[in-house]
DNA sequence: ATTGTTCTGTACCGGTCGGTAAAAATTTAT
DNA sequence: ATAAATTTTTACCGACCGGTACAGAACAAT
């Protein structure tokens, strides 16, 4: 088995250059030129591995969800709500700030606004917001008597959380520096319940 | 004298179209004939009255950001950090929540990311959302003293209340609803020093 | 009515988009 | 050696992109 002439790249390490593409330019702004001059491999060759744009797109998505689903995981497993926030969003200011990645968040800026076709694309990226923003809300709603002000439903503090998070990339995409995404990370934690 | 044959349209409610165009697909997204049609005009009359794209799309976030302006500079003028902060959060989840307006902040999502050819429109937002910022920072700077807990930088506190603010056009653009927004928003006030 | 001027409508430009057909190249199996 | 399988390479496809040339239509001035 295993026959006929071998490929000479390696999917994953290509994947992950295009990830990095579409991470900066978006899922539109990053052309077949671009994506497959950065892979280090020609048009058939991608189309062969990996189905078209939007599979790769996709595949790109997947893989950079790893880490943050579960980073996410790790942070609603802290015993208190004021700790899981704290892990969240401090989580997420130093993960922005790491100077080795794009700026800001892929499943934020790969397609916050698009044309028509793209349209999937974007709903696609909505889900997966608010499936994360859904995990926090579950998290939230098992506070322990007493670990909420009165008053404050959980899922507003929740979505309170996200809407940080989700700032928070928005600053880095602007080109915020490390210091100031732990700066504000510190305002908000300062403040918090 | 204004000899000639008279245009049939009007440029003011054509670009009022425009920008509704550009608000929910951004600047990439929006095509000249998805533009056009809306404006109710062809594409040479679109030339010869605004130039082209790119002039129409800074006319367009021109006048989307006649209104935010003014109401930012209004919320400057509250007499306290807590008041302008107040306004300012409160403000923009009310502004966001308005169903007569495509979801989302036009100078957000116009182009967080997007391909090289439009990287000089990407700056010039990432530019008037600095000076949004800036003129925050400016106003938390002149606080009275024993206005902010000590030990809070006013940038900071700046940066978190724009931080905020995006993340709700964040929230917004992922089909929050005015509830939901004003809810977070509350959030975030509750707990503000 | 003719002329000059400005706008509208159509039809087109070169360039780039995402996607693919087909041949050359490189491997294993016989 | 030859054949079968798979990848690479080149060259191309139709569609759409932003932008424009040009002719015809609608006005004012003469």
């Amino acid at each position: 088995m295993a026959v006929g002439r071998p490929r000479n790249f390696d999917p994953e390490k290509a994947l992950e250059k295009a990830l990095r593409v579409f991470w900066r330019r978006g899922y539109e702004g990053a052309s077949l030129p671009e994506l497959t001059k950065a892979m280090g491999i020609n048009r058939p060759s991608m189309y062969a591995t990996f189905g078209n744009k939007e599979q790769l797109f996709k595949k790109a998505v997947d893989r950079y969800s790893e880490e943050p689903t579960a980073y996410l995981a790790e942070c609603l497993a802290a015993p208190t709500v004021r700790e899981v926030a704290e892990w969240l969003i401090r989580g997420t200011a130093e993960r922005l700030a790491c100077p080795k990645n794009p700026r800001g968040c892929l499943i934020l800026q790969g397609a916050l606004a698009c044309g028509k076709e793209s349209e999937s694309i974007r709903r696609d990226l909505v889900a997966r917001r608010a499936e994360q923003e859904r995990a926090i809300c579950e998290r939230f709603a098992q506070a322990k008597a007493g670990e909420l002000p009165k008053g404050v439903d959980p899922n507003d503090l929740a979505r309170y959380v996200s809407t940080i998070m989700q700032g928070l990339a928005v600053q880095a995409a602007s080109g915020a520096t490390g210091e100031e995404l732990l700066g504000i990370a510190d305002v908000a934690l300062r403040h918090f319940p």
